[in-house]
DNA sequence: ACCAAAGATTGATGAACTTCGATATGAGTA
DNA sequence: TACTCATATCGAAGTTCATCAATCTTTGGT
C-alpha cells in the first residue's frame, strides 16, 4: 500500500496543508487544490462542457456590438427556444455571460475578463 | 421572427461561411465555430468538468517528478481504485495526461503544452 | 509454475444533464 | 383592457455520467 515512495514515514510528522489533511500518499510535492476549490472550478468547466453552449459563446462574441438576443441564437443552433434559454442561463450562472433586458428582448454579452479568469483556473491548477 | 436586425434581407445573397450554411439570423458579425469544432472542444472541457478530475490534474502536476501512480491518487481523493482509473482514462483520452507503465505501476504525468492548448480553445472562441 | 500486488475492465445503480412541449411572465401596442 | 411577441419556467422523457463491487490482466518475486 504505497510503500514504494516513502510515505507513511513514522519519524516525520509532515506539515499538513489545510488542503487534504487526511491524505498520506500524496507524493510530498506542491499542495493541490482542495475539494471545495475543485468544485468551484469544475462548475465553470461544466458550463463549457457542451457544444451548443460553446457555440453560443462563440456567436455572442462574434456578434456586432458583442451582444445577441435569444431570437438570434435559436436558429443557428437548430434548437428550441426554451433549450437556448436554458443554456444561456447556465452560462450566466457560471459568470461567463451577462444578461440585459431591453424592452421585450434579452441581450446577452460576454462578461469582460471572463475568458481570462477561466483560463486562469486552468493555469493555476 | 428576427426582423429587428435586418436578417432575411432578400436582395443580398450573403457569402455563407462553411460554418452554418443553414443559419440566417446570426447577426452578421464574425463567423462562429461550427458544430464539429464545438464538439471537439466540448469533449476537452467535459474532461475538466469534474472536481475529482481537476484534483487529479492538480496532484499530478504538483507531484515530485511531475508524475504520480494510481496508488498515490486514490487516498487523497477518497475514491475507489476503479473510479480513479476511470477518471485517469478520461484525462488521457482528452490529451491532458500521459500514461507510462513501469513495472507494476502506471505513472501519469501532464502532457507538455496541454494546459496551454486548452486555454487556446477558449481564447479562440 | 505459482502467488501476490497494481491497475484496468465490466456491469449495475442512482444522479445529473439535454431536450422538448406546454405554460407562465412581462413588455409593447391597439 | 385585450392582444401579441420575446423570453423564462415547468414537467417529462431519454441519455449520459460517477461510483462501486467484482473480476480480469499483467508484472515481479519465490
Amino acid at each position: 500500500m504505497c510503500v514504494h515512495n516513502g510515505c507513511m514515514n513514522p519519524g516525520e510528522t509532515l506539515e499538513l496543508t489545510p488542503v487534504d489533511a487526511e491524505a498520506c500518499c500524496e507524493p510530498s510535492g506542491q499542495p493541490s487544490i482542495d475539494d471545495y476549490e475543485a468544485q468551484l472550478r469544475a462548475s465553470v468547466f461544466k458550463a463549457l462542457a457542451d457544444p451548443n453552449r460553446l457555440r453560443l459563446l462563440s456567436i455572442v462574441r462574434g456578434s456586432e456590438g458583442g451582444e445577441a438576443c435569444v431570437c438570434d441564437l435559436t436558429q443557428p443552433l437548430n434548437l428550441g427556444q426554451p433549450t437556448v434559454s436554458h443554456h444561456l442561463k447556465i452560462l450566466v450562472d457560471a459568470g461567463l455571460l451577462h444578461r440585459e433586458k431591453r424592452g421585450t428582448w434579452a441581450y446577452y454579452s460576454l462578461v469582460p475578463g471572463a475568458i481570462e479568469r477561466t483560463t486562469g483556473l486552468l493555469e493555476s491548477l
